[in-house]
DNA sequence: AATCTATTTGGCTATTTTGCCAAATAACAA
DNA sequence: TTGTTATTTGGCAAAATAGCCAAATAGATT
């Protein structure tokens, strides 16, 4: 893979990386009907302000998600919502691994 | 974040995770056209052979890609192709991130 | 100014990931 | 059987990630 493919699919996967936790993934979720601020998110998703920040910062950063400043609150809402497409497409990989490992029980 | 809700977006993440590394989602995008061998995935990638076979091994427990064995040679190829869908949000996402870098040095 | 609320950042530890080498395994060929 | 090719696995060290606490920052309120 010579240079210029390798940092064209860094970029890429830090894109993808980014979503490739489960709280991550959630807050993108979430965020699908309009902002929240951090203090919300973090009521929903139960772990340390702090780690709930730092995971915003990641997906801010991959330019998945933008902030907005209201007072002393912030709000987060989705840059490109078409990253709400992989929900769809990993149901059906999800779900074609219920089906293999049933098969694959049947066979043994 | 409940227990229900926590293990399913685990399961989720774990899907895109795989995908969430150059290499990786290099494999993804040469698979499009049909199925590889481990050495020529091997020969285009440059890295150790038993980088690239562990690199399948976690695309394919996440059930993106499927193998095939034929002789002494293992094929690869797309257990999903839908995941091929990401690659053009992932662009979009990208392209957003330039844009913005130069509106923001404008208003600097 | 002093205080309170919301958020971010520094610093630390535990865990996970990555990539290499060497060894093991599997299938084919001599 | 012996050797050769293709692939996987064990084991290790370096690097990256995750999550917590405490401290810092920013904006509102008293």
């Amino acid at each position: 893979m010579d240079e210029v493919t390798q940092s064209q699919y860094q970029a890429r996967a830090t894109v993808i990386k980014a979503m490739g936790h489960p709280t991550r993934l959630f807050i993108v979720h979430e965020l699908e009907h309009g902002e929240q601020c951090v203090c919300d998110l973090q009521a929903k998703i139960g772990v340390d302000l702090s780690t709930v920040s730092r995971h915003l910062a990641i997906l801010r950063q991959a330019g998945i998600i933008a902030s907005r400043k209201a007072g002393n609150q912030v709000f987060y809402n989705l840059q490109c919502p078409c990253v709400l497409n992989f929900f769809e497409c990993v149901e059906k990989v999800l779900e074609t691994n219920r089906m293999k490992s049933l098969t694959d029980l049947r066979i043994k």
